[in-house]
RNA sequence: GGCUCGGUAGUUCAGUUGGUUAGAACGCCGGCCUGUCACGCCGGAGGUCGAGGGUUCAAGUCCCUUCCGAGUCGCCA
């Protein structure tokens, strides 16, 4: 085994091009793959920027070609050479026309052979890549990925820092709300039997530096919930948090889409629009039946409840009389790709979201086939198809339920299914939206009493702020959120800054005069001592790389995910402790998975 | 907590109505090879079929339980 002293890399792999002809140059990587010909070899030598082709023959000096010939994959060496036209060429990597004729090999780590072939597009499983991930990040479309993932951050930082934002960090143990997620909670030796929480977010810490007077605050910032995972969500992930003062809505959109516009054109080379389109959450509901549309596509929803109030068909009057509705999508010009045994796949979809059932319609052909036609008058039929603005060739699919939510979740989700199944979703194709006006409020069946649809510090709409406490259902708050492409993107709010306000708002939540001063006490305290008209909002920094690099999850664009079960496959955590921990920190553990038997 | 899908050489997968010694490709090891780049040619090693239990003369295959992974509903102020 060699070492690297008096070694130098004097460039990387990938950079090398025609131009570097004739100079000698020194590398350093890991061999990607090793070519033994017999009297000549190749080696393929990988470090972050890409492939260089090592070259040895006859005329190398026999010590370094036996050294070459002994190398194998993932091996680390570090080779002086002299680049060198290639006699045969290649297109399939960018440094195809070059080579580095090595005249010195050190070999400086030998590897096991890996348990997955470290390559682009690798076939390996989720589990086995991330029980690897050290490997898996060696991969080019890995290394591409953390690479933007640093662009994006480094381009927020630099944006916001020249609008005149103060990067401040705030604290990571703090203060258990029980309001929204579960929270990891820490424990602490010197107060037995006390907690900390790790924050959900650092919603209160930048309310409290906007009445510090930092005016403008931004951080990169940590955030934890004990909640299950999913694609876009991890246990823990990173929020681009950001607050302003003596600002409105606009304010604040204003500065968002001049960021978005920064980072799609430096990172991506892309130019969007600005300003985005903006939509009040009521209209996002009827029309997409989400919060967070997808406006790639068209198969807007349509309300039919009137058309089938008084109809023959209890599968469509009876959610109108129970205070529901019917509504449909047109999957315009597209009846063609939906045969029976594709739509029956369709009903069982919806039926996720707790729709009973899917009625359809085809019309193929100038004919009709249709679930429900047959129950219905041809006027009632003939109302739905012009509401529906039904053609030829266009494929109709209708949700009734007496929840409104059951139609739109179901709607809303089978719209974007059936756009996915079409493949017309361009990953390329980047639409912005700003879902306004949210509902102050939500009803929560669990709890039996309203709830803060965003957080309890989100301000009501001025011409709304009389219902905060008398028509909680149609009260719409001051609150936003950044939607791309059907993703969630971030969201925030213009808060409350008055402690007159606050507390209307809590009361409205049900929430004692004893608990507000156990949980909020230190917000609401200062808050009497003026907190000037403030407002912010965060970003999923996870979701704007995920869909910025084009990958289908958040694992994918961070360094060391975590699994489903909120596991670390690779350090195998969270784990058990000693007996002592336990004791140092006063805690007694009733319940515990099985461990293992070992030996 | 629910639903759906998956777990077979190192890896990716195939494996028929339950029936001989569980196959392929890639990778790995050895040999040969001077222009390869998915190098080529010859040879070889490599399996607790996720785990446990059951049915059966016989289980990778059927049944039950369980573990692990993915997606999703609930959940995510």
């Amino acid at each position: 085994m060699d070492n690297l002293q008096g070694f130098h890399r004097s460039c990387y792999c990938g950079d090398l091009r025609m131009k570097d002809v004739g100079k000698t140059v020194s590398l350093c990587g890991w061999v990607q793959r090793q070519r033994d010909l017999g009297g000549l070899i190749f080696v393929d030598l990988r470090d972050r920027t890409g492939l260089i082709q090592l070259s040895f023959d006859d005329s190398t000096d026999k010590a370094v070609f036996d050294k070459a010939s002994s190398l194998r994959s993932e091996y680390v060496v570090a080779a002086v050479g002299t680049v060198r036209e290639r006699e045969s060429k290649t297109t399939k990597i960018p440094t195809g026309d070059i080579e580095v004729y090595v005249r010195e090999l050190r070999l400086l780590a030998r590897s096991e052979t890996p348990p997955f072939e470290i390559v682009e597009h690798s076939k390996a499983n989720d589990m086995l890549r991330l029980k690897y991930r050290y490997l898996d990040l060696r991969r080019p479309e890995m290394q591409q990925a953390i690479a933007t993932r640093h662009k994006i951050t480094k381009i927020a930082r630099d944006y916001f820092d020249e609008q005149g934002f103060l990067e401040i960090e705030t604290p990571i143990l703090t203060k258990s709300t029980p309001e929204g997620a579960r929270d990891y909670l820490v424990p602490s030796r010197v107060h037995p039997g006390k907690f900390y929480a790790l924050p959900q977010s650092p919603q209160q810490y930048k309310q409290l530096l906007m009445l510090s007077g930092f005016d403008r605050y931004f951080q990169i910032a940590r955030c934890f919930r004990d909640e299950d995972l999913r694609a876009d969500r991890q246990p823990e992930f990173t929020q681009i948090d950001l607050e302003m003062s003596f600002v409105d809505e606009e304010d604040i959109m204003t500065i968002q889409e001049g960021f978005l516009k920064r980072v799609f054109k430096e990172v991506l080379d892309v130019d969007v629009q600005t300003p985005f389109c903006r939509m009040p959450w009521q209209e996002a509901m009827d029309r997409f039946g989400s919060d967070k549309p997808d406006l790639r596509f068209g198969f807007e929803l349509r309300d039919i409840s009137d058309i089938v109030k008084d109809c023959g068909f209890g599968v469509f009057s009876g959610p109108v009389a129970a205070g529901g509705s019917v509504r449909l999508i047109n999957v315009s010009g597209h009846a063609a790709d939906f045969p029976r045994k594709k739509i029956d796949k369709l009903v069982e979809f919806v039926k996720t979201y707790k729709a009973k059932g899917l009625a359809w319609a085809r019309l193929v052909d100038g004919q009709m086939t249709s679930s429900y036609a047959k129950f219905l008058t041809q006027e009632e039929n003939e109302a739905i198809l012009a509401r529906a603005g039904a053609q030829d060739g266009d494929l109709i699919l209708i949700v009734g339920d007496e929840k409104n939510t059951v139609v739109w979740a179901a709607l809303g989700a089978l719209r974007c299914e059936v756009a996915r199944q079409l493949g017309i979703l361009d990953p390329r194709d980047f639409r912005f939206l700003w879902v306004t006006e949210f509902p102050m409020f939500e009803w929560s069946e669990e709890e039996g009493r309203y709830q803060a649809m965003h957080h309890p510090f989100t301000a009501p709409m001025v011409e709304d702020e009389d219902k905060i406490l008398t028509d909680k259902a149609n009260c719409r708050a001051r609150a936003y959120d950044i939607v791309l492409n059907g993703t969630e993107l971030g969201g925030g709010s213009i808060r409350i800054n008055t402690p007159e306000m606050q507390e209307k708002a809590f009361q409205a939540l049900g929430i004692s005069e004893e608990d507000i001063q156990e949980r909020f006490g230190h917000l609401v305290g200062a808050f009497k001592f003026g907190a000037p008209p403030h407002g912010g909002l965060a970003y999923g920094l996870d979701r704007l790389c995920m869909l910025m690099a084009g990958v289908p999850s958040i694992r994918d664009v961070i360094a060391f995910p975590k699994v489903q079960n909120a596991s670390d496959l690779m350090m195998a955590c969270p784990d058990f402790v000693d007996d002592k921990q336990l004791d140092d920190l006063s805690i007694a553990v009733t319940r515990r998975e099985q461990e293992e038997t070992e030996e």
